[in-house]
DNA sequence: ATACGTGCAAAGTATTTGCAAACGG
DNA sequence: CCGTTTGCAAATACTTTGCACGTAT
């Protein structure tokens, strides 16, 4: 995808911009926060965002991870995402061009993002049918990757041979 | 649905089978938590299992309540729902003429299940193009429902007039 | 009898909140 | 200066685990 980059750069100035308007104030935790995001093209949780960011140098706590995505998702800037562990994982909104949902490996634990717009369609027309106005749409498909249907091998996600 | 109740009574005698020759016991704790999950047509939690099992008498501990659950997923005989809210639901696996996803409203905290079949064969595509084995997979629609969007306030799910 | 099921309490995680100090405008 | 942001630590909420005891087979 040639726009990747470009999505990136805009949405992290346009992210930026938002929060400082909201509160009329700016700081160094907040900034990592949204620059980590806005170079993601899937879903990081809070502790690896709060990782990520300390390999980088900054001293960030992890509440003040917790506050920047509280901020951003009261203003629409990023999307919750649930894969049914327990942990909460967020990536930042959606463009047209930009929506996907994810494949999530049982096996290896690898998430991948993947589009469709046929999908897309069905869902509109169920929440049409039932008189919703769908704000938010999550789809996540469990199994089995390519990869790991071949090694039958049930490993652990976190073994490595 | 007319068969309901008799999906209902299946579904109930087949899990407490299972259960019991799974490990060639059974008990009371169990049985109230498999009852209450074949009564529903909908996900509860684990506390919401709790807590009704108590209304009806039980002393169950909230502990047996989520060894019985973890039991369930291990046969395959619950689903995992995660609505995103950071509490795990339960509901028992679909058949054929079960299956069925959810539609939240995040104004009145309403969950609904919804089926559509054109949904269900985009997900397959989008797997079998993937090469990936579906074992599972879920769809959450976060909106508006009716009720909501015609009284405009937004009221707190826990509020009632 | 013996092994599994159960309840209680303690331990773990993920996430949120209180607070004093640092910092941006 | 003043109010927001931040890091730390304490507090929550949900879920899991350890252990002694009850119970089904």
């Amino acid at each position: 995808m040639r726009t990747g980059i470009i999505i990136t750069m805009v949405w992290t100035e346009d992210a930026l911009a938002r929060l400082r308007e909201a509160s009329g104030r700016s700081g160094g935790a907040r900034r990592v926060v949204v620059e980590l995001l806005g170079e993601q093209d899937c879903c990081l949780s809070a502790h690896e965002l709060h990782d990520r960011a300390r390999e980088r140098g900054s001293r960030i706590g992890i509440a003040s991870v917790y506050r920047a995505l509280e901020g951003m998702d009261a203003l629409g800037l990023v999307q919750r995402v649930d894969l049914g562990d327990g942990v909460a994982r967020f990536e930042r909104s959606h463009t047209d061009s930009d929506h996907h949902h994810h494949l999530v490996c049982d096996d290896c634990g690898k998430v991948e993002p993947f589009a469709d717009p046929s999908l897309e369609s069905a869902i509109e027309r169920v929440a049409d049918g039932r008189g919703y106005v769908v704000a938010a749409h999550e789809v996540v498909l469990h199994g089995a990757c390519e990869d790991c249907r071949h090694s039958d091998a049930h490993d652990d996600p976190a073994a490595a041979p």
